[in-house]
Order: structure tokens, then C-alpha cells, then sequence
DNA sequence: CTGTGATCATGA
DNA sequence: TCATGATCACAG
């Protein structure tokens, strides 16, 4: 629909554009329909906004900005806060990569332009908020890899049993499958492979809510 | 089945 | 009200 931008500076500005204008609006320009509800349609304002804003990376597991490097997330907020959790990526099935450094984790969360958009009423008429080009600061950062470190440290032991969602400061681990009979493959505490249920790594709100605030 | 995009629904 | 655990759609 629309060409990928260039560059940060065209990134953001055309962004900034979108900033005021409800979802409705948005859809009609690209010829797009509304759906009732987002019960049917979770990702479907995401979606929308990689379109007007010309994301080209689709499910390929790159940027959504592959040029720039830069990841594209659309955050549900009320009261000036974030509503939800954020997904970032999922756990590789061996426990994940042996350093932070390496991680899946800190490569997408490098730089992230944040989109916030409105998380309740009819979904034609949510507005979409002022945009943040955001990477992590030296205190977030130190935090997500404390995080990162703790958690596939005990999937790496295979204590995965060990998990869940209130681990994590701001980093937590949750499940990410199309219902609680997906399984995938894990190692077990003798290092034995075993089926579990995917898991992903989510951004908590709380956490989301202090970098739109201070960026 | 794994990746992308996320929000829903329920109990505390 | 809020976080956890569960779930939805679609591409490849």
C-alpha cells in the first residue's frame, strides 16, 4: 500500500501523521474493514498501522523495519497507560541463546517505535496516540537482562516447572499457543526432551508504561 | 509447527 | 482493578 520509509526522521514522521486519527479513518484510507470487535481480530489495529506505515518484514521472524532496524509495536492504553502486556518473542525450545547479548530478546527490543492506541470503546473509533522511538537505557537494559538471565537460566536446568508468569521484573515468560494443548519441545531436568507448552516473552505493563513515560 | 500481529476472560 | 493463563487469525 505504501512505500517503507527511508529513514528514522520519515519513520517518525509519518507516525507523528497518524497521531489523532481513529482506527476508522485509518481503515477507510487503505480500504480495509472494521471488525465488530477485537475478540476475532486481536492484531488486527497492528496490522493496520504496518500497513500505513509501510512495515514489509510480514512473519518473517526480522524487523518489521529491516532497513532501519527498527521493531513497530502497538501498545493498548487508557489513561495515558498501557492496558496489556507486550509479546516480544517466543522461547526457543532449547532454553534460548547462551548469552544476553545474542538473545532473541535484546536484538528486537534494540530499538522499538511504539505506537499507543486507544483500549476501549467501539474499535472504528479508537485514536491512535503520539508515537516514541525508544531503545532501552542503561537501567532497562541492566533490568531486562537481569530478567532474560534468571529465566532461561532455569529452562536451560530444565526447570521449566519452575516458571511463571510472576517471574520477572519486567521480563516474565507466559504462554504464547493457539490453545493449552499446543505443545512443543523443552529439555527436562535430566536433559531429557519432554513436551511443553510454547512460551513467549512478554513485556509487562508496568514496565511499558515507565519508557512511554520518560521517552 | 513456528513465525507474525496481539487481546480476551477469569480469579484474586 | 489487575495480572495470569488462555486464546484468536493468518502466513509460510
Amino acid at each position: 500500500m505504501f512505500d517503507s520509509p527511508l529513514s528514522e526522521k520519515e519513520l517518525t514522521w509519518r507516525a507523528a501523521a497518524l497521531s489523532g486519527r481513529t482506527l476508522g479513518e485509518l481503515a477507510r484510507v487503505l480500504d480495509v474493514a472494521v471488525p465488530e470487535d477485537l475478540k476475532r481480530a486481536k492484531g488486527w489495529g497492528g496490522n493496520l498501522v504496518e500497513l500505513a506505515l509501510g512495515a514489509s518484514a510480514g512473519n518473517k521472524p526480522i524487523p518489521d523495519f529491516f532497513a532501519l532496524g527498527v521493531e513497530l509495536k502497538t501498545i493498548p492504553c487508557a489513561a495515558g497507560r498501557p492496558r496489556e502486556s507486550t509479546f516480544v518473542c517466543g522461547l526457543p525450545a532449547d532454553g534460548g541463546e547462551a548469552s544476553w547479548e545474542e538473545s532473541r530478546v535484546r536484538h528486537k527490543l534494540a530499538r522499538v517505535l511504539w505506537i499507543p492506541i486507544d483500549a476501549h470503546g467501539p474499535v472504528a473509533l479508537r485514536r491512535i496516540g503520539a508515537p516514541t522511538l525508544w531503545s532501552p537505557n542503561a537501567e532497562e537494559e541492566a533490568t531486562l537482562r537481569s530478567d532474560w538471565e534468571e529465566l532461561t537460566g532455569l529452562v536451560r536446568l530444565g526447570e521449566l516447572a519452575g516458571i511463571d508468569a510472576r517471574r520477572g521484573r519486567a521480563l516474565q515468560l507466559r504462554p504464547k499457543a493457539p490453545d493449552r494443548r499446543a505443545t512443543t519441545w523443552a529439555l527436562d531436568e535430566q536433559g531429557d526432551w519432554m513436551r511443553t507448552m510454547p512460551l513467549g516473552f512478554y513485556l509487562r505493563a508496568r514496565f511499558t508504561a515507565t519508557l512511554l513515560a520518560h521517552s
